[in-house]
DNA sequence: CCGTTACGTAAGCATATGCTTACCGTAAAC
DNA sequence: GTTTACGGTAAGCATATGCTTACGTAACGG
């Protein structure tokens, strides 16, 4: 289950800011800590879970770590979400006949 | 932000499992709890935050509440992770570009 | 009716989680 | 070389979270 830190690591509101700030292009820590309303220490940390869920990678420059979106990461979210809605859906529509012809 | 609790259910490996096994049709409360790790009442609990996120729903008959999957709240989820994903690409491809014509 | 089944809820508890401040290493700047 | 910017890490703390046991309530069965 490789999705299963992914989606911890949705589940954290700050966590799907700092995601949605890294959507335009890669920044390096300072910038996105700047906006956010938590100290940049924090939102190191929550880069490491990021980085742990295989969400973001970082690359290092100079002094700076610049961190950008793995688009890797998002392939086994969507592939569990994807084959969930289909089956759920299919399920719900199998109840939905079985609701119907018996009545 | 209706997907935010969505993302925030989905972060428990538990209720993971109780949406797996609902997957495939609608459950009373007593089947579902049959087979996880955990007590019945944890079972109502987590059952109660799924509903709040709109991922479950659940109706009465007789004595026995019976819970099936809410396939429109899985909706708001999928939006956002598609348009993440195409915005995130989006962005990783215009960096891959400006990085090759740099060199 | 009265027991039983099915479930939700309250209370309590242990652990996880997210945050802050303080500190440390490393690379650039001068 | 010394200083300064950048950012990771440690320690500590308050709150959130997930679990359990105990209890309350509503419908069904005899």
């Amino acid at each position: 289950m490789t999705y299963g830190n992914a989606f911890a690591a949705l589940g954290d509101p700050t966590r799907r800011r700092i995601l949605e700030r890294l959507r335009t292009g890669p920044k390096p820590v300072g910038v996105i800590a700047a906006g956010l309303p938590v100290s940049r220490p924090a939102v190191s940390q929550h880069l490491k879970i990021l980085k742990e869920a295989g969400l973001v990678q970082e690359e290092a420059q100079g002094t700076r770590r610049i961190y950008h979106i793995d688009p890797r990461g998002l392939g086994p979210l969507r592939a569990w979400l994807d084959q969930f809605w289909d089956q759920a859906l299919e399920a719900f529509r199998a109840e939905a006949e079985k609701e119907h012809t018996k009545s």
